[in-house]
DNA sequence: AATGATGAGTGTATTTTTTACACTTTTTGT
DNA sequence: ACAAAAAGTGTAAAAAATACACTCATCATT
């Protein structure tokens, strides 16, 4: 590379860059989101969203993951960028640009013995504590292109155990889209989907008389990659 | 600040931060972006995006405004943020992390004598040509999230003038969607918008009998705020 | 001045999709 | 035995989306 090109990228500034994950989950019926209270500077005290800063030698991706791997011990995980943040003050302490991702976790999984490591805690989107810097926009627009997607893709099957009930799902969804949705019409929007299988077992926690279980094949979904729940 | 804290930043790396822009217009029933062909170091010769680098004192969208504003001459112009890539070797000649921007623009208005200064070209989103980095993919999602935004959200007339008739807007939205829609069933759905109102002025020029010129008003629309076209 | 060509403009019937709605079944705890 | 709790199941009505063909106004050509 030429001198003159060198300088190209020589003339121009640098800047932090970081990552904040929005890790969501679902319990209690409740889409809840991971945070943790900060016991180190700077910002002690505050709540925040999980973050991290980008390396030399990962992408933002790999960064996010890698966030995500430290404080829940899950790899492999569905995630999806919701946007980048650039505005001048939204770290008082540097200029940052940070990139969030949210993921979706089944909380029976994570680790949550290293929850008390960090300070984490899980609270429900609907009533969002304070939290520090821009991080509740973050939260909102992540929780609206769930809302989005989750109707014309099968991202909701992350927030469940492998296998599920009807009713278990019928309950993200009402809670992830806001509204309550009819049990009949819902069941027979499933049924339409040959990729959502019973299992053949049976759950007897939730219910006296028990209710069949599913669990979301994603093989046959690929056949047909079509879907439409709501 | 404590020491503490500043070491929390300090001990990170730092990066060049880019904005790429996916500078969108609607001629010829072609949506066309505007590229460069690069006379200058780096990849002298390449077709590239309009781009350039944050700087300290900008936010993202405010250095994607002012890339804009350079090449085209236009301000307060319809922006939305598509994405930010990051790969490790996405441009060879530096690392270098990159939010794309789509623009979406009336191509009356735009200064062309700029377009000579720096070899820009207007070229047809459905035949690409050959574009440096990873350009083509941010074109292709500012795209698709284009596509999927215009059916929900009045942002096509962006890319009309302000004044235009049913059959401009009617082919705006077939170049966008990609296929083919009803003139009878279009019109039915555009006279549900009050928003969407007769001028009065015949336009002349498209046809012998003369169009019918309409325009979107915003303040209804702002009253209103539902919009569904397709 | 007649006529042919061009795009503008207009309404209804059919199909598909979405929504509303209530009772029976199975099991467990009392 | 019976009360309580959640599972499971089908049909009819309403709403939305789609398919479809001709007349109108004007200009250019002859």
């Amino acid at each position: 590379m030429t001198q003159k090109a060198k300088e190209y990228y020589r003339d121009n500034p640098q800047f932090y860059v970081a990552v904040d994950c929005i890790i969501f989950a679902f319990e209690n019926d409740e889409l809840q989101v991971l945070l943790q209270q900060r016991n180190f500077e700077p910002f002690r005290g505050e709540k925040t969203l999980l973050g991290g800063f980008l390396q030399d030698e990962e992408s933002l991706e790999e960064a996010a993951q890698r966030v995500l791997q430290f404080h829940t011990g899950l790899t492999n995980i569905y995630m999806e960028q919701v946007g980048t943040f650039s505005a001048l003050d939204r770290d008082p302490g540097a200029r940052v640009i940070s990139t969030a991702y949210y993921a979706l976790i089944d909380k029976n999984l994570y680790d949550s013995a290293l929850l008390k490591e960090y300070d984490g805690e899980w609270v429900s989107t609907d009533h969002l504590p304070s939290i520090h810097f821009d991080h509740t926009k973050m939260i909102e627009q992540a929780r609206e292109l769930l809302r989005r997607k989750i109707s014309f893709s099968p991202v909701g099957f992350n927030l469940l155990p492998p296998s599920f009930t009807l009713a278990q799902l019928q309950r993200l969804y009402e809670v992830i889209l806001g509204q309550e949705i009819d049990k009949r019409n819902f069941r027979k929007r499933v049924s339409e989907m040959q990729f959502i299988e019973k299992t053949g077992e049976i759950d007897k926690v939730s219910s006296r008389r028990g209710a069949s279980l599913f669990q979301f094949n994603m093989e046959k979904y690929n056949l047909i990659h079509e879907f439409k729940l709501k």
